[in-house]
DNA sequence: CGTAACGTTGAACTGTCTCAAGATCCGTGG
DNA sequence: CCACGGATCTTGAGACAGTTCAACGTTACG
């Protein structure tokens, strides 16, 4: 019934249960951007996007960029919420525990992506960086002010919300009604498209993430995973270089067993 | 993409193949509300909510009351996104289908709940009257334009977008790591919380949907949906006077099953 | 070179689904 | 008023997919 083993603590874990933790130890507040937000490389990917001068120049005037090793913690599920976050560079795993340590990832973030919105004051989430992480990180309060003078923030925040919305639809979709090798082949599928959409090639599609991590995130066990792997290998539909090196050779078959 | 038929035809649906499907048969254009929304008894529920006068009054003046009869389709997943609603009466379920017929039902929403915000101009989701449901209908563009003069209206919708998506999220753990008898009963849960917000009674709760519905919302067929009610019925914890009204005897040992 | 984390593979188990039959409820018509 | 048919729900028996438990392989790193 349960997936008791749910391993969580990783090296160099900056966890709850490293007295260290309180202190987010290895993470660092930098400025290693010379011209500032007008230089940034992914402007055009996350929420500023468009946004005039101004607004450009208030964003820069309230966030504080920051660092984050792999397996280190941005906040967990619960905690009162401060923050809000674009991320600059890295990818994050979001997840939500069971008391028993069951553990569902709700999604991967890339970078561009925005988090932290949440309920009541407090994360309804835990956010964990997969590989090193860097992200702009805003305090909710002053990031709320700006909706008053700059509308068009607020747009851009609720068409990504119905975007992340539409996506956790799908994902829904997957986890309630596909089998391990529909769901894995789906999970391929939209790591390619989100890669091409950066710019990365798609077919030697590179997976940061362990994995317990697409275990988790496909409500599956790791052996189901890693056989469901060794399957759409035998197949012919894929190859594997490496764990987390996916070659796909037969696109067609992928994507008729995805959707 | 969408395999329409699916099982699912029930007595008196406007599916696709009824003949005169494309007129929504049984759907009514109808202004019974005499005074208006200023009138409205669920203002406060809704998007409605605490705007102003001059907010009001331009909403009503592109809004469309409907009425569908259970069962019948308001929109469907890949339709060409002309409209949005905003329920104020019964029950509607949003589902998404595999093309083998497979089913996931996304959400259930309840009288002041919105809904009908696309992805490139489509709907992501089929959604049907599971109940008599009234709506107010809006033309997208008419009611998008109206965010230029009312950012209030925005505001409120990024407010709903986010809850939505933490439900989301609680609903992937549900799908992704609960046995069936967590998931039937943090339904139940979720049902009762939301009667409640309504002002209804939470222990008589009355669920309008079917147990097929319910098993395509939990990830689970219908024998498992009702071995699952059966369980918690011998164990004490409910009683089923009939199968779609169910009264709580141990609450407690409910919510230690839920969560 | 030894150890630890991670991934793969095998064998057995078990929970959920599938298939099938019976029970219950409701509207309809004899 | 009661019999009938259809839809929905429940219950049972058996099959099987995915999990559990266990061993082995691989890689990275001190």
């Amino acid at each position: 019934m349960a997936d008791q083993r749910s391993t969580r603590s990783q090296p160099g874990s900056g966890g709850l249960f490293n007295p260290k933790a309180q202190q987010r130890p290895g993470t660092v507040a930098f400025r290693d951007l010379p011209g500032g937000c007008a230089a940034c490389q992914i402007r055009e990917l996350a929420i500023c996007q468009a946004l005039s001068d101004e607004e450009i120049a208030s964003l820069e005037a309230i966030l504080t960029q920051q660092r984050y090793a792999p397996s280190q913690t941005l906040f967990y599920e619960g905690d009162p919420a401060q923050y809000v976050f674009n991320l600059t560079a890295g990818t994050l795993r979001l997840s939500k525990l069971l008391s028993d340590g069951r553990r569902q990832i709700t999604g991967f973030l890339r970078t561009g992506d925005f988090l932290g919105f949440a309920r009541d004051d407090a994360y309804t989430y835990t956010a964990e960086a997969v590989t090193q992480v860097e992200v702009c990180r805003f305090a909710i309060t002053e990031f709320e002010a700006l909706f008053q003078h700059f509308p068009q923030l607020e747009h851009r925040l609720l068409a990504r919300a119905s975007n992340e919305l539409a996506e956790a639809q799908d994902q829904m979709l997957l986890l309630g009604r596909k089998s391990p090798t529909e769901k894995l082949a789906s999970f391929l599928l939209r790591q390619m498209s989100k890669a091409e959409k950066m710019g990365e090639p798609s077919s030697p599609v590179r997976l940061p993430m362990g994995r317990s991590d697409i275990a988790d995130y496909l409500g599956l066990t790791i052996e189901t995973v890693s056989r469901s792997f060794t399957k759409l290998r035998k197949d012919g539909v894929l190859e594997l270089p490496d764990p987390n090196t996916v070659v796909v050779r037969d696109l067609q078959r992928l994507e008729d067993m995805g959707e």
